[in-house]
DNA sequence: AGGAAACCGGAGCGGTGCTCCAGTTGTCAA
DNA sequence: TTGACAACTGGAGCACCGCTCCGGTTTCCT
């Protein structure tokens, strides 16, 4: 009877595998920036220099692989909510995380419908590689609910999908991504209550 | 010499022609419903009994069919926003017609996205369509403005963004349709001066 | 050293948008 | 009525896509 070293713990990835699960991460970055999150995969693997074959057993899904994409990138944002958090008054806190949430979500072509369409989505890797980040700005918009600066029939979803919408304009329009700051507040104002 | 009835004025279009042309309309209009504004060509030529190459005569890129699909719809649009204005004061009828338009922009899947891309895509003949609407719209802004009820700081081309931004929230996530008129307020709330 | 499992890459399938052109058909002048 | 020609037709064809599947190779452990 062969010996399990620790039975159940997943037995360490070939050298090779790792080596080429690596490049094609590497490649996917730049393709994705280059054409956005509806990039070719075929491009992907190409500038990868790897099969399609192993592209897909790496990433089963394009939302596998935008997922190892971003998941840094999820956890510094949540992580940064806590900061603000702790550094400021609580309705500056959710504006000031608001607004970078925005600004993250440009960072591909694409992306804010990507991590919409995550929302309804609840098999995608994204969607669990969202929920920490959205919890922790829920925890935002609690706080700021509670000191009265931001109105009660505000929820979460609603945050994330105002917010998301608004990286949409500057996606879709280029002319009017200059006006991104200036909605942001239009619609931040719309969420504060009426004197 | 031949003689020019009408020099200048085109010959009107082959009986066949303008059979097929409409067949493809009817049958676009029922493809688009089901699979939206990304719906496969192939099956709206399959389903109207033509060849691809008649259906690409017709209507060489996919934005002039849906023109010709939503041209009736803009129109009433357009007029809508008059009667509206005539009907009640500024704030109400603005109100009212954005809201009817997050209504239609919601006729096809993908539609909102479509319509934010026209708005760079001069090329495009949706953009001109579009235009009439967005002008009538723009005038109900400036009523509105005019009586102080919203935002001097608040441009034509913002309401189109943030209204489409709003119909595109309830097409990505059906959870969050129900929450239209929700999000609705709120957008609208933040049009609004504070006191 | 050797064998088994893990891994690799690309051929292949069914789909897409779009072009192009040989053949057909409607129309209008003679 | 007929003939000729422009207008129109429809589908084969090209290059691409996502995704699957599998014969051959490589790594790792004993």
């Amino acid at each position: 009877m062969p010996i399990e070293p620790t039975p159940g713990a997943a037995r360490a990835p070939r050298a090779d595998a790792r080596r080429n699960r690596d490049r094609v991460l590497e490649a996917a970055a730049e393709v994705v920036a280059e054409q956005g999150t509806q990039a070719s995969l075929r491009d992907v693997a190409r500038r990868a220099e790897v099969g399609l074959g192993t592209l897909y057993r790496h990433f089963p899904t394009r939302d596998a692989l935008l997922e190892a994409l971003l998941h840094r990138r999820f956890e510094l944002l949540a992580e940064r909510a806590d900061a603000l958090a702790a550094a400021g008054p609580p309705e500056r806190a959710l504006a000031d995380w608001l607004y970078e949430f925005t600004l993250g979500a440009a960072a591909y072509h694409g992306l804010p419908a990507t991590l919409m369409a995550t929302l309804s989505d609840l098999e995608s890797p994204l969607h669990a590689a969202c929920l920490a980040m959205r919890q922790a700005g829920g925890r935002l918009l609690e706080a700021a609910q509670g000191t009265g600066d931001i109105r009660p029939d505000v929820a979460a979803v609603d945050l994330f999908a105002l917010v998301n919408a608004l990286g949409w304009i500057a996606d879709q329009a280029p002319s009017l991504a200059e006006r991104r700051e200036h909605l942001f507040g239009l619609v931040m104002d719309g969420l504060r209550p009426r004197e």
